[in-house]
DNA sequence: TGTATGACTTGATACGACTCGG
DNA sequence: CCGAGTCGTATCAAGTCATACA
């Protein structure tokens, strides 16, 4: 807890770009505990047999058990997956018999490792570094061990992540103040790199992507970071117009990719688009953003119940999460559009042909020192939230902390930020209500039946009652609503935190309120400036 | 010029700690 | 005291984007 505070943002800058330390030390990533094989008792079972397997094969096998309650066991790709990630540890005598994961009892394993209680101890020595003499805290200093990929729409998902080794490690650290790797092991390599940031990166098995030991978000190297994204946003501002003015002349182009471009630019001003790269076919899930947009998941409504030209989005986003919006856009998008979907007859073809996101880079570099399409999607978040800051005060005075997580939510529901895990609890809360709402109708028809009858008071009482307990359902109804929205995300990767601070400053409420510790700890920089007057 | 890779950046969720009505 | 719900952080998957590569 007693750290050290270090002003980093309070120094000049001392490095030119691209150089990011001078020192940087640290003692590597923590590795798991070797796998403990199980004791003699608990078996695992096919076709009601006994079996016998290697280390390997039942560590692997373990992972799986460990995961027995997890829908995904039932799903059909993770299965398959597995089970071939899964045969590939086992001596060639015992994979003859494992003819089929059906015929596999795990329940055993599944119910010792229930009762065992994993309580591994955080260790002190390896979460922290220190960068140019100062101590900072690592973001992620352990390194998972193995385990099933868990990707929900994946095509990955149940295939195996193998053992991390630390000859599998890169460390990247000064060059007098190289880790100790653990005992009887070498590291992989051993760079001193000042250009990065990362203390140690490896390749997990599936699906093959670098993953990185980073700084904590509170450390100076994600903080400056971080700042400099809202800067860059900031100053988009002075660009805006120019740019949308572009877009407006490029829809009349005669070159067709001229036109894509403008459209394509006001779907992420205007909407706050993610760009859409391409995904590789079959080791994704099949995602879209503005650039990978099909033919099919745009609708036309040329007279959308009465009002103006609108447009339907109805695709799967980042995470597969679900977009679904209709939205008003102006005439010649539209007519664009509508043009741009007319050679794809079943709807697979990219609406967007013609352009692809390293074109539209290009082209944004040459108008905006570091601008790029995220840019803008940071830039209407954090527009979006000052002036709902703005309004909403005035009428919500009394409550202050709940017209600070309206207008959250507003920034949350342009970024399509959701959840989904609550649907469980929506419908049976639906049902609840429901049968609540019956059971009153019905209350009411004996209070009207009985009039002048010596029980009236009661009845009175159970209706008054009945009438109570369905306004805190609907009322909890309205939250759960609320609670697919994922305020969350907008707050730590899109708000500016100093529009949050003025905010705070001005109506006199807590930071504490609003950011957690961990948030306080990440944003420091912009607290620590305390500017009341600060605008985006 | 397009594709692959590396280095971040953004995203939802898992999970343990805490809280609260019964 | 207890189980369900909530909160906060850690975790790890899935994006973006610059650069290396062919």
């Amino acid at each position: 807890m007693e750290e050290e505070i270090w002003k980093w943002w309070e120094e000049e800058p001392k490095y030119e770009d691209g150089i990011k330390w001078t020192s940087l030390r640290h003692n590597g990533p923590a590795f798991p505990p070797p796998y403990e094989r199980l004791p003699d008792t608990i078996k695992l079972y096919y076709n009601g047999e006994l079996v016998t397997l290697n280390s390997e094969a039942e560590e692997v096998a373990s992972l799986y058990a460990k995961m027995l309650d997890h829908e995904l066991t039932r799903d059909e790709t993770f299965r398959k997956n597995f089970f071939t990630d899964w045969k590939d540890t086992m001596s060639p005598e015992v994979k003859e018999v494992f003819a089929a994961l059906d015929q596999c009892d795990f329940r055993e394993m599944a119910a010792y490792y229930k009762r065992k209680k994993t309580n591994e101890k955080v260790q002190q020595e390896f979460g922290y570094f220190f960068l140019d003499g100062h101590k900072q805290r690592i973001g992620n200093y352990n390194i998972s061990p193995p385990g099933l990929f868990v990707g929900r729409n994946s095509p990955n998902r149940g295939k195996l992540k193998k053992k991390i080794l630390p000859e599998d490690v890169t460390i990247n650290c000064s060059e007098k103040e190289i880790p100790e790797p653990p005992p009887g092991h070498r590291w992989g390599q051993v760079q001193h790199n000042p250009a990065v940031i990362w203390l140690a990166s490896w390749k997990e098995s599936s699906p093959g992507k670098l993953k990185y030991m980073m700084p904590h978000a509170g450390s100076k190297l994600m903080g400056e970071m971080d700042w400099k994204k809202y800067e860059v946003a900031r100053s988009l501002k002075h660009h805006r117009d120019q740019i949308q003015e572009q877009s407006r002349k490029d829809w009349d182009s005669e070159d067709k990719s001229l036109r894509q471009r403008g459209v394509v630019l006001y779907l992420i001003d205007k909407f706050a688009f993610r760009v859409g790269n391409k995904t590789k076919d079959g080791m994704t899930a099949n995602t879209s953003g503005c650039c990978s947009l099909r033919v099919k998941h745009v609708t036309l409504h040329e007279d959308h119940q009465g009002e103006t030209k609108k447009v339907e989005f109805n695709f799967m986003a980042k995470s597969s999460i679900p977009y679904k919006k209709m939205v008003p856009v102006e005439e010649k998008v539209f007519r664009n559009l509508q043009q741009f979907k007319e050679k794809g007859e079943r709807g697979e073809a990219d609406l967007f042909d013609q352009v692809n996101p390293q074109v539209l880079h290009t082209y944004l570099k040459g108008l905006m020192k570091g601008l790029t399409t995220k840019v803008f999607r940071t830039h209407i978040a954090c527009i979006t939230m000052e002036q709902q800051l703005k309004n909403l005060t005035h009428h919500h005075i009394k409550n202050k902390v709940s017209s600070f997580n309206e207008a959250n939510r507003k920034v949350a529901e342009l970024c399509n930020h959701q959840r989904t895990k609550t649907e469980l609890h929506g419908s049976e809360l639906q049902d609840k209500i429901e049968a609540s709402r019956d059971e009153l109708s019905l209350l009411k028809k004996k209070l009207e039946r009985a009039t002048q009858g010596s029980n009236t008071e009661e009845l009175k009482n159970d209706v008054k009652r009945k009438e109570d307990e369905l306004r805190k359902l609907d009322e909890k109804s309205r939250m759960e609503e609320n609670k697919q929205l994922n305020l969350n995300s907008s707050k730590l990767y899109y708000i500016d935190p100093r529009i949050i601070l003025a905010w705070c400053i001005k109506w006199r409420v807590p930071v504490e309120e609003i950011y957690t510790e961990a948030q306080r700890d990440k944003f420091a920089w912009a607290i620590d400036m305390n500017n009341e007057n600060f605008e985006f």
